[in-house]
DNA sequence: ACCGCCTGTCGAAGCGCTTCGACGAACCCA
DNA sequence: TGGGTTCGTCGAAGCGCTTCGACAGGCGGT
């Protein structure tokens, strides 16, 4: 591996010229420069990263923490990972992977060791225990999502509570009174996950401001959950007619048992769902959903992280708009409610 | 942040000596081994991994390429990552989260600038181009894959032709002798995907070997295509009796068609998949399948880049035998044959 | 008592880069 | 014509760690 030193020889300057020549840092002459890429092309130079990160106290790395777990949804944080590490390099980053599961001594270990410039953290809680350390870092740090006290940490995430209203509106405009939310599984409940927090409590606030007669309940993601969700709903909302749908992997069961119900979407009962765009399109009938959009969120929280490295100003708090399309799931409730089938 | 002098200052020793306490490369006293390790605590002492890499020539990173494309199966890759992330971890390694899109480029990038100590790469195709720049790096490397000029190249993964083989021989055992296989899309033969090739290469010998009559389709997995596939087995193979599904996506709308069909699973057909247990028990009906072991082919890639770091010996190729898990999607043939319903 | 050998520790060199201050040369304006 | 700038380059100091050779002291064997 060919050093500066090989570098500037070949190029006759001196070390520290060669230096400026890639950093751009002090005018260099177009010949000196030249002669510089030349001896760079032609011994195949790369600066060693260690060497850099020690010399300038930066390393171009930046930590993702991804969780771990089975009961959050894989594809959608794959996206988010897929996003984060494309931003990444597109600012001349690389992206470290650590997963949620080493907790708090995880980010201290990369931070401390001085491996990354910054971080970006998943599936944040409200009451997050790895906060307290975060904001103890000299590292920057972006969370994707919204705990209950961000002060001293910058967060990007999709605005869900707006999500759950603007969905809510829909329906509502559509003429539905009752509707249901099927919810995350109860687990990502009980750990308080921000996503399914802040849905929640806009959904309800919704509610009460239009009015509506609505109920929630979590949904654990596998036939048998949904079926035991769907009996629930039913047994305490009577002749519901529209199901919002906050659960990924809830959906596909979920339209087969209503289906197998006998119920028909969208005529007997309307689905809106939360789910990325292509699993909205990619079941049996396309549905009307509000997008999550993970790789918006996801270069966000690059392009967030970037700034804070360089010093620009940035808001602590950023929650994109939700964006509902309509599609083939959503309509008008039936005129004699009531006539609804239930799930034997 | 303390560094190793500050360190060596409050124990009243040299840095030296605190180096070799860390590394253990040297014998050092029990008394001032304690010493340091106070100071370490107490001072909250890491070392820069900067430079350490700079003086060691080690990062303790190793690389992971993950495929960034939508057609390749999203749960299993991130099945691969966290596999990998947790298994590395057990060694003292962190991962570095590169995405196929770089190609070779990044490959290079990487490891020219020393930022790992070695690669692990998935989605390796038949002829992959960032094979010979592989040969040409100093890092060791691992596949998970195997390409048809694996030289000096080691790869780890499932032995898909096995797998295959192990497929036919159970339907074969249970009476059945027309057999579809039904791909992954015609986008991953098209460019060469190792384990498609695998699997379709073992099926195809197979068959010739135990006397059956086959067919193999490629699949997109959305609706349609599945029911083109559908469609296209039943005109090509009068009275198929068992499908063999190797395409993860695929499985649920396939499972949807038949039922519309009329078709019911196992009476009328058989099916056996070829995917993580997971998925073979989230479906409608829990599928007798031969699992792809994401876990322990990611646990191998890394046990094999250690030994391959510590200058032990390693197979160069080291495929996993499948395991069929019998479920509840595979019967013997109805007897009356032809009289199996068609998809219209 | 002597030699050779471990054991435990230290000092110093160096890993490859960035960056700061210095400095000659060229330039502009008075 | 000279003083102050700006431009382009160099040299050297370090960033924080590992590792090698050296060496003092204690051991056992003869």
């Amino acid at each position: 591996m060919p050093t500066i030193n090989d570098v500037a020889r070949a190029a006759g300057v001196s070390p520290s010229t060669v230096s400026y020549v890639l950093s751009g840092r002090r005018p260099i002459s177009a010949q000196t420069r030249a002669r510089v890429q030349a001896a760079i092309a032609e011994l195949g130079f790369h600066p060693h990263a260690g060497a850099r990160a020690l010399a300038s106290s930066k390393t171009n790395v930046v930590a993702l923490v991804v969780p771990l777990r089975v009961d959050v949804n894989v594809p959608v944080i794959m996206q988010f990972a897929t996003a984060v590490v494309t931003a990444a390099r597109t600012h001349n980053h690389d992206v470290l992977l650590l997963t949620k599961d080493e907790g708090t001594a995880g980010l201290e270990r990369v931070a401390h060791s001085t491996m990354v410039d910054a971080l970006i953290v998943m599936d944040v809680e409200k009451h997050d225990v790895r906060i307290p350390a975060l904001r103890r870092l000299k590292q920057p740090t972006v969370l994707i999502g919204l705990p209950d006290d961000p002060a001293g940490i910058i967060c990007v995430d999709l605005d869900f509570a707006a999500a759950a209203k603007e969905t809510l509106r829909h329906l509502a405009w559509h003429g539905h009174r009752r509707i249901a939310l099927v919810g995350p599984s109860p687990a990502v409940y009980r750990r308080g996950t921000s996503y399914a927090d802040r849905f929640l409590a806009g959904f309800t606030e919704a509610s009460a401001e239009l009015g509506l007669e609505t109920m929630t309940h979590p949904c654990e993601p596998a036939q048998d959950g949904v079926r035991t969700c769907l009996a629930d709903i039913d047994a305490a909302l009577d002749g519901v007619t529209a199901l919002v749908v906050h659960n990924e992997e809830a959906l596909r069961p979920l339209l087969d048992q209503l289906r197998a119900a006998g119920r028909r979407v969208p005529e007997d009962i309307s689905v809106v769902a939360v789910c990325p765009r292509d699993v909205a399109l990619s079941m049996p009938i396309p549905l009307t959903s509000v997008d999550i959009p993970s790789h918006d969120v996801g270069g966000l929280a690059v392009e967030t992280v970037m700034k804070l490295l360089d010093g620009r100003h940035t808001e602590p708090i950023r929650l994109l708009p939700p964006t509902l399309v309509e599609r083939e799931s959503c309509a008008a409730p039936a005129r004699s409610t009531g006539e609804v089938f239930k799930i034997s």
